[in-house]
Formats: structure tokens, C-alpha cells, sequence
RNA sequence: GCCCAGAUGGUGGAAUGGUAGACACGAAGGACUUAAAAUCCUUUGGCCAGUAAUGGCUGUGCGGGUUCGAGUCCCGCUCCGGGCACCA
């Protein structure tokens, strides 16, 4: 029989589906394992070659540990909100419900092609009222927590009521928007609307009018990971800096909670330190400077505590609400001209631009050392979202203070040793401190740090900052809370209304609140967001939301939020309602949940460290406060796939003529290179016919040959349409099998790394396949497994490949696994192995890679069963060891001769044979051995003197 | 500027401090074939010597070091990729 790839498929996808192999229930009996691969956004163009990889390698380990008895979770769904449909939508009126259904059948007729074992009963769509129900319920519960930092997890609001009714925020230390300060009593005779504007300074998901990133192309506020290098992900529309009323989650609360949670999780080194830049915690300092001659202090923020004497001058954000307060009568017209110049220049400006420049406030600071006088300034190098947008500058030992002080002529006074601030700042943080002033010059209890090292320094300063009341310890972090509004129609409506211009949240039992149906999906002519078209907009599955009376579906009245939540809303705890999905009482039954914990396995693309890694890692311990989820971190292990490139084609045009040029001979004419589809191009040879059938403008295209052949050029690029070099897995599927696709991926290269699609080494592994395939027939086509005692070498074979593979599981480098199964069927082939019990075992141990090649060989070996259920196989190094080793003698790193030894001699067995040979005596003639090195099974090297 | 990860043949890539280049692609040669495809076999890091079997030298980005022995460990560079960035 030969081997027919697309019969063995299309026989097993029936029976798979038929037999609901890959249905998954919770079983008490058996450990579980949870596997996942990042859900996809279902885009237009379908998947590419690319998009598989990390499920294959997903789907491998999943595979293993389902053979090795585990009781495997494997769900996959769709991350179906999202800009594309949208603007699809905007551009032609097609509802964006409508493509994205479309695109999720093609997505999941192309992933059912290549052999994965989902479980796809548990399927979710964020965009489905049965799943975001649960986005708006977690998102409500946001609303109703504040964090508590003493306790450190967040907490109901109605605590934090109690509280101020009985302490008001006497001793409060919680996760807050800004510093409030009353008493109960205070509290008490604040009205109904008074007391929920101060409950909004310290919810988890509040409304907050903050800076934020507004991209005007797209309409809509963007996160911070949503823009890079001032324009936005999507589109590269630029993105400006404006003050805006906006949902917002208190995630900076979670900063320390999720720095922390880094060192308990199983992450590649890489993405835990971009967790670590993009949080940014810095240990420091605030300080109070006094103002001269004035009843006022305002504070800074610094990490080097220690620099304190060698402060020349103040400065302060020009976004920061102290330079009204600080700029001395004479000095207002030109800082507020300063202002506005800076205000013009847009973010991108500013870190292009990095002119130095500044003004004068007129106003000085005191010292709180040393009693000296300090001049305020104003710059645009200090920013007022950090810290408290005001800095004490030390010239010496920051390059950016030096760059100031040397433009406006401020003085640099150095702090260490040894070091020279002529020419650059000294921004070490390694050295010996001096210059501190003499005993008596100082303003405070002869305080010195002479002599310290900044370490030290640094400590001694803190210390006595607190001690005397100068300030305090501060640890400050990048991470800001993350904007939750999106002026944009396909994502989560909120479940929100508006009462006396307060929010309320939509009564829960009325969840999902879903989204309303628009005339159009752009902006209304008020500027309002596009649900602001909507006539019927308030309606609920279950019931009709009423309140006070009036239905909340009544715009005058109760008029709803119109913002939609943003793409990371639904993506941020699906792995949790993948355990649970159709459960219409919780988000995931606790019971549940206890079994399946959390993912164990996580597979996905490393671009969402910032973005979908944080945020649900954020989102899943504010649940795991609640209760709701009983692990902290919700991915105990992540490998991030890389990105597969494509691999384009060229043919190389003669200008001004219809007539092509092979690659090998272009540079003899002057030519265009154009982009060739790499579907008509088989290992870089172009079929001349199927080219000038691709175009109507190529029907009578010429070609000058090389050796009879068109040869094409080549480069590695993005994988893109526009490129021609997107390879398609349908394609590959069709001619070569689904198990041939897998192999493949899995064998170009680590899957961490990123590498470019080479169609033509797919050859090999579909060689390979066929080969195994055929140690199971003679040559008429027979099945011709025998089951004589199987041989040794065929033994040792296998054990080797058994070792090897089980190895390579943990680590998944699958492409080794692969070269491993390459030469194990090589040396069976070469030793005539036709012994059921060695072929039925590597069957077993290809079963993760080729599923169907397997089942078909597993049923032709004349088992009921389904390999899905067989048991992985273990290996005994008896069967790897050697008799014998020959072990080359080297004098001095200079091989000699060769003795062979038993292969468990040990160590000093194998000294004294080679004492005993008689060609060391002729070497050692007059010379001493000063050393025999003897490496097992390798090597013996003797040393002479 | 700071942090992280990497650099091995024509290509993708293998190597618990122990025979570098597994495996695959590509290339060259051969077998079968009218021919082609498919399949199979041989060779394939570089240099040198030899008719040949073979032997020698050299070789993992560069320069040092540790070690009997370094692609692997340490120090210092160069280059490429990623992250952060007037974050005080």
C-alpha cells in the first residue's frame, strides 16, 4: 500500500469529529494539564503558514501529555473584537458581526485541516453576549473594588464606605487617583453625588479625566501599548497628548503585585524583563524644597538621594499645576510663552527634537540641607505624569540636568572622586562620595556623606530624610492605569448608565447589556461615539433594565456610556471561561476552576508582552482577590513562537519589455525585479506556463533561460499579500498531508525563533514520512509486520529515539525530535526492522507530530483502540548501552593510539590498561606522566612534564 | 544611553566542558529510465599532500583568559535582533 496523505486525512478528521476524540471533561481521577495557544483575531486574509506554528507546537505537547495519561485541556476561540471589521465596516456598510463570522468559518475550516486536538465544544467568541457578559460582570466588579495596599489585594467599595464614614481617610493607605483628606464628618454631610466623586478617586475601574492618547484617524483613545513611537499600532496614525474624560483600570495598584508575580512564573528571561522595563520601578526618594520667602513647600522626586549637595537648580514640568503657583510676577509673560511653544510641539517633536530649552521662574527653592538658595526653572525634559513632575537637578551627575545647566550657564558642582565633569556628567552610580560641605557649613546637624560609596550614600541620605521630616521613602512606577474607552462600535458595550451625570453600573441580573444595532459606525454629527447612532440601544437579553421607575433605555433620562471597551477587555480572562463556557450563573464554577487552576502551558507571539500579557495577568489577580480565580498568575509556563517571515520571489523584467530574464543572467540587462507569486515557483524554478496564465499582461511574456530554466531570484520579507509570498497551509495540506505541515514547522528551526518560510525543505519531511510509512509494507504493498523477537540494534533504535524524543518534550525542541525520528527509521530500514513491538511504539511517539499518518498505521496494526489512548512509551538504558568503547590516548592533546575497554570500565581500570600498553612505554621514554585525565566513554589524555 | 537575547558550512540549524557541523535543504556525481518525474546510492566546512585508501593543517563574529581539553565557562570588543527611554 502507499502512502495516500489526503484519503488518511480525510478518513481520520470524519472519525475524530464522529468519536468526539478530543471532547474534554473534568476527571477527578486524573491529573489534569491545561494547554493554550493565544486565540486569534479572525482577520480577512486567512491564515498563513505563519499562524500554525505556535498551535502545532501547542498541539504536540498537548498530545504528549495526553499519552502520558494526563486529562488535557485544549480549548481554542476567537478574539473576535476589533478595529479591522470595523473600518471594513465603515468602508462598505457590511456589519463588522457579519465579516467577522466570516472569517471565523474560514479560520476554522483551514485549522480543522491541519489535525489539532481542540476541544471545540468549549469554543468562546468575545464578541458572543453569552461570553462578554461575563467582560462587563468583571469589569462591574472593577467598579465596586478599590486595592488595598496594606492588606494588598483589592477590596469591595462598601469597606472603603464604612470606613469613611466611621475615619473618614484618617491612616488610609490604598491605591488612589490623588491625596484626599477629610473626616467622617466630612464625609457625612457630602452629598449622594459628592460622596461617589470621591469614591471614583479610588475604584479599580473609574472615570478619570486624564492625559491621554488620542488618535484622531481612527477616532478613538488609544492604551499605552497600543502606540509606538507616537503613532498607533494599527494604521501608524499619529497620535496626540489631550485631557479627556475616560474608564480607566487602576492597574498601577497591581504594579508591585505583578513585578513580584515575574519570579514565580516559568517565562523566557526576555519578556519578563520587558514586564520589568514597562512597569519601571524605581526606588527613591521624595523631598520638600521650601520656596524662598514663602509659607509653600512642593516636593520632588529622586533615586539618587545622595546627590542633595550638588543641586544647582529646580525643575519643573511645564504640565505641572506648581509653575503657576511658583513663577515670580516679572518672570509670567515669559513662561507662559514657553508654555504655549512647548504645547505646539507635538510628542514626536519632543523626542525627535531634543533641543535643550527651558525658562526661568523667577522664584527659588531652598535646600533643605544646606539652607542654599536654588533657582526654579521650567523644562520640557521633566514630565508631569511621573513622579511629581518636579525634579531637583544635579548637573554633575545626570546627563540631561548637565545638557540644561551647560546651555543656561548653571553651575555643576561633582560629588565624586576622581571624577571629571568637563566635558560629560558622571551618571555612575559606582564611586566614592566627597565634596559634602564642611561640618558648620551645613544647614543640618553637620550631615556628610564623605567617604561613602553612592550605595551607602544613597541609604544614609534616606534615612535621615525621614528622620528629620524632609521627605520620605518613595518607590515610584512607569506603569499607568490603563484606559478602558474606545470610541468605536465593535467591542463591549459598557454595562453603564448615567444618573445626575454620575455612572451607575446596569443592575447585574440585567448582564449581558448588549450591543445595539447603529444606522452607521461612524461618529454621530455631535461627536459622539458610533452607539450614539443607535435608536434602541438598552436592551437586555433577559429583562428590561428599570429604574426609578424609567426604563435605563431612555436617552434623555438614563443616558448609557457610548464608549466600548478596548480589544484587551475580552481577551483578559477567557483562558478562565474556557474551563466553564457555557456556565450562565458564573464567570467559571468554582469547582471548576479548582480542577483546572490555570493554564499550564501558554503558547503565543511575545508582541503582547505590554499589552494582552500584562493586562490579564493584571485582570486575573484582581479575580483572584475576588475569589474568583484561585491562582495568582494565570500562565505558569509561556513560550513565545516566532514570527515566520516570508520568502518572496523575483523575476526580473527587461525595461520597457514584456520579456523576462532569468536570475543568473539579469545583471547582463537593465531590469525591474518584480514580485512573483511563490505558488508558481517551485525551488526558485518558474512554471513558465502557469506564469503567463497568473496575469492577463504576462499572457505572451518572454523569457531568457539559464540552462533551460527560469531561475528566480529571492528575499526574506514580511509575509504579505502584497508581496505574493504568503504561503498557505491549505495549499500545503492538499499536496503533501497535514502530517508532512507539521513536521515540517516543527523541524525549520527552534520555535522561539523567528525564520523565514522555505517551501523547499518541505520535501524532506513528507521523504520522511513515506519512509516510515513503508518499514510497514514489503514491496508488493503488504503489511508485513512480523512479531519475531525483535533485534538489538532495532531495540537500541529505539530506546535511543525514545530517550531522545521524551527529552526534547519538556524543552519542545521539536525540530531535534524530528532529526531523531529521520534516523531512527533510516537505521530500521537499513536493519530490515519489521518487529510489531519496536513499530507499534513509534507510532506511539509520532503520534504528537503526524496524528493521522499514526491513527492509520495504529488501525492497520489491528488495534480497536484509538492511539490517542495508547501509553507513551518509556526507554531502558540497558538496551543504549555499549559493550565496548574505543577510547583514543592522547599525550599532551596529541592523539597516539586507541585501547578499547569495557563500556562501565571504570576510571582507574582504564588508567591501568593504558599504563599496561605497551606503546605509553615507548612514549614516556624519558619523560614523567604528571596527570591521566580519563573522561568516560570519550576520552583519555595523559599530561606529560 | 540602559536592559535582554543572539552570532556555528551555500541555507535552516545539531552539539550535559569531551571526536564541531547531527538532521534537512541546496549542490555535484552515479543507478534505474526512450526521456522526464519519482525513487535509491555516493560526495559535500576550508586549505594542503596523495593515482588512491588516506593523511596533515585549519576552522564556531573579533581579542584575551581559565582548563589536559572551550562553540559551550570568565573578561574586553564588534555586529545583528528585541525591549525601555528626556522615567530624574
Amino acid at each position: 500500500m502507499e502512502y495516500q496523505h489526503t484519503k488518511i486525512e480525510k478518513k481520520w478528521r470524519a472519525l475524530w469529529d464522529e468519536k468526539k476524540v478530543y471532547r474534554t471533561t473534568e476527571d477527578e481521577g486524573r491529573p489534569k494539564y491545561y494547554v493554550l495557544s493565544m486565540f486569534p483575531y479572525p482577520s480577512g486574509a486567512g491564515l498563513h503558514v505563519g499562524h500554525p506554528l505556535g498551535y502545532i507546537a501547542a498541539d504536540i505537547y498537548a498530545r504528549y501529555k495526553r499519552l502520558q495519561g494526563y486529562n488535557v485541556l485544549q480549548p481554542m476561540g476567537y478574539d473576535a473584537y476589533g478595529l479591522p471589521a470595523e473600518q471594513y465596516a465603515i468602508q462598505t456598510g457590511q456589519h463588522p458581526a457579519l465579516t467577522t463570522e466570516q472569517n471565523i468559518s474560514r479560520y476554522r475550516e483551514q485549522l480543522d485541516l491541519i489535525g489539532f486536538s481542540f476541544d471545540w465544544e468549549r469554543e468562546v467568541r468575545t464578541c458572543d453576549p453569552g461570553y462578554y457578559k461575563w467582560t462587563q460582570w468583571a469589569f462591574q466588579k472593577m467598579f465596586n473594588s478599590f486595592y488595598c495596599y496594606s492588606c494588598q489585594k483589592a477590596q469591595p467599595i462598601e469597606k472603603l464606605v464604612h470606613r469613611f464614614e466611621t475615619k473618614g481617610t484618617e491612616g488610609l493607605n490604598i491605591a488612589q487617583s490623588e491625596e484626599l483628606s477629610f473626616t467622617a464628618e466630612d464625609w457625612k454631610t457630602m452629598s449622594e453625588v459628592e460622596q461617589q466623586q470621591v469614591l471614583m478617586n479610588y475604584r479599580i475601574a473609574y472615570l478619570g479625566e486624564t492625559m491621554v492618547n488620542w488618535c484622531a484617524e481612527l477616532g478613538t483613545v488609544l492604551a499605552n501599548d497600543e502606540v509606538v513611537d507616537g503613532v498607533s499600532v494599527r494604521g501608524g496614525y499619529p497620535v496626540v497628548q489631550k485631557k479627556m474624560k475616560q474608564w480607566c483600570l487602576r492597574i498601577s495598584a497591581y504594579a508591585q503585585r505583578l513585578l513580584e508575580g515575574l519570579d514565580t512564573i516559568d517565562w523566557s528571561e526576555s519578556i519578563k524583563e520587558t514586564q520589568r522595563n514597562w512597569i519601571g520601578r524605581s526606588e527613591g526618594a521624595e523631598m520638600q524644597f521650601r520656596v524662598k520667602g514663602e509659607d509653600f513647600e512642593f516636593t520632588i522626586f529622586t533615586t539618587r538621594a545622595d546627590t542633595i549637595f550638588g543641586v544647582t537648580f529646580m525643575v519643573l514640568a511645564p504640565e505641572s499645576e506648581l509653575v503657576e503657583r511658583l513663577t515670580a510676577p516679572e518672570q509670567k509673560a515669559a513662561v507662559e510663552t514657553y508654555i504655549e511653544e512647548t504645547k505646539r510641539r507635538t510628542e514626536l517633536d519632543r523626542m525627535a527634537g531634543k533641543k535643550v530649552s527651558g525658562v526661568f521662574t523667577g522664584k527659588y527653592a531652598i535646600n533643605p540641607f544646606t539652607g542654599e538658595e536654588i533657582p526654579i526653572w521650567v523644562s520640557d525634559y521633566v514630565l508631569a505624569g511621573y513622579g511629581t513632575g518636579a525634579i531637583m537637578a544635579v548637573p554633575a551627575h545626570d546627563s540631561r540636568d548637565y545638557a540644561f545647566a551647560r546651555h543656561f550657564g548653571l553651575p555643576i558642582v561633582p560629588l565624586v572622586e576622581g571624577c571629571d565633569v568637563s566635558q560629560e556628567s558622571f551618571d555612575a552610580k559606582e564611586g566614592i562620595v566627597t565634596n559634602s560641605p564642611q561640618a558648620g557649613k551645613t544647614a543640618l546637624h553637620g550631615f556628610s556623606l564623605n567617604g561613602l560609596s553612592i550605595k551607602d550614600a544613597i541609604q544614609k541620605t534616606k534615612d535621615f530624610i525621614a528622620e528629620h521630616d524632609i521627605g520620605r521613602v518613595k518607590v515610584n512606577y512607569r506603569l499607568r492605569d490603563a484606559i478602558f474607552s474606545r470610541q468605536r462600535y465593535w467591542g463591549e458595550p459598557f454595562p453603564v448608565y448615567y444618573k445626575d451625570g454620575m455612572p451607575q453600573m446596569i443592575p447585574q441580573e440585567c448582564l449581558p447589556l448588549l450591543l445595539p444595532e447603529v444606522s452607521k459606525f461612524l461618529p454621530t454629527a455631535t461627536g459622539e461615539p458610533p452607539l450614539g447612532n443607535a435608536t434602541r440601544w438598552a436592551w437586555s437579553v433577559k429583562e428590561k433594565c428599570v429604574v426609578d421607575n424609567v426604563l435605563i433605555d431612555h436617552k434623555d433620562v438614563f443616558p448609557l456610556e457610548l464608549s466600548t471597551m478596548p480589544g484587551f477587555a475580552g481577551s483578559s480572562a477567557y483562558y478562565l471561561r474556557y474551563m466553564d463556557p457555557r456556565n450562565n450563573k458564573a464567570l467559571v464554577d468554582e469547582k471548576v476552576d479548582k480542577y483546572w487552576q490555570a493554564v499550564d502551558l501558554y503558547v503565543g507571539g511575545s508582541e503582547h508582552a505590554t499589552g494582552h500579557l500584562i493586562y490579564s495577568r493584571f485582570w486575573n489577580k484582581f479575580l483572584f482577590d475576588c475569589g474568583v480565580s484561585c491562582v495568582e498568575e494565570p500562565f505558569q509556563r509561556l513560550v513565545n513562537q516566532g514570527m515566520i517571515q516570508g520568502r518572496s520571489n523575483f523575476v526580473y523584467r527587461i525595461k520597457g519589455t514584456n520579456k523576462f530574464v532569468s536570475h543568473g543572467l539579469k545583471d547582463d540587462y537593465d531590469v525591474t525585479p518584480i514580485h512573483v507569486d511563490i505558488n508558481i515557483v517551485h525551488a526558485d524554478v518558474l512554471d513558465l506556463e502557469a506564469f503567463r496564465a497568473w496575469r492577463p499582461e504576462y499572457a505572451d511574456a518572454e523569457f531568457v533561460l539559464e540552462d533551460g530554466k527560469y531561475v528566480c531570484g529571492w528575499a526574506i520579507e514580511k509575509m504579505s499579500k502584497s508581496m505574493f509570498n504568503v504561503a498557505n497551509p491549505d495549499k500545503i495540506v492538499e499536496k503533501y498531508g497535514a502530517d508532512t505541515l507539521r513536521l515540517y514547522e516543527m523541524f525549520l528551526g527552534p520555535i522561539t525563533q523567528s525564520k523565514p518560510w522555505d517551501q523547499n525543505g518541505i520535501d524532506g519531511c513528507y521523504r520522511f514520512l513515506r519512509r516510515a510509512w513503508n518499514l510497514f509494507f514489503d514491496k508488493q504493498g503488504q503489511l508485513a509486520v512480523t512479531d519475531d523477537a525483535p533485534s538489538k540494534e532495532s531495540l537500541k533504535t529505539l530506546h535511543k529515539l525514545i530517550k531522545k524524543v521524551t527529552e526534547d518534550m519538556e524543552e519542545m525542541s521539536y525540530n531535534t525530535s524530528v532529526a531523531a525520528f529521520m534516523i531512527a527509521v533510516g537505521e530500521w530500514a537499513q536493519q530490515k526492522c519489521r518487529n510489531r513491538e519496536v513499530l507499534e511504539k513509534f507510532v506511539v511517539l509520532l503520534t504528537p507530530f503526524a496524528p493521522y499518518v499514526c491513527c492509520e498505521l495504529w488501525q492497520l496494526l489491528g488495534h480497536d483502540d484509538i492511539v490517542f489512548d495508547a501509553q507513551w512509551p518509556t526507554f531502558d538504558e540497558a538496551y543504549l548501552k555499549e559493550d565496548s568503547v574505543t577510547l583514543p590516548v592522547s599525550f599532551n592533546g596529541k592523539t597516539r593510539f586507541t585501547i578499547e575497554v569495557g563500556a562501565d570500565a571504570a576510571n582507574d581500570e582504564v588508567e591501568k590498561m593504558v599504563l599496561a600498553h605497551e606503546q605509553t612505554a615507548r612514549y614516556l621514554d624519558g619523560k614523567t606522566i604528571l596527570k591521566i585525565i580519563v573522561v568516560p566513554k570519550r576520552i583519555v589524555n595523559i599530561v606529560l612534564k
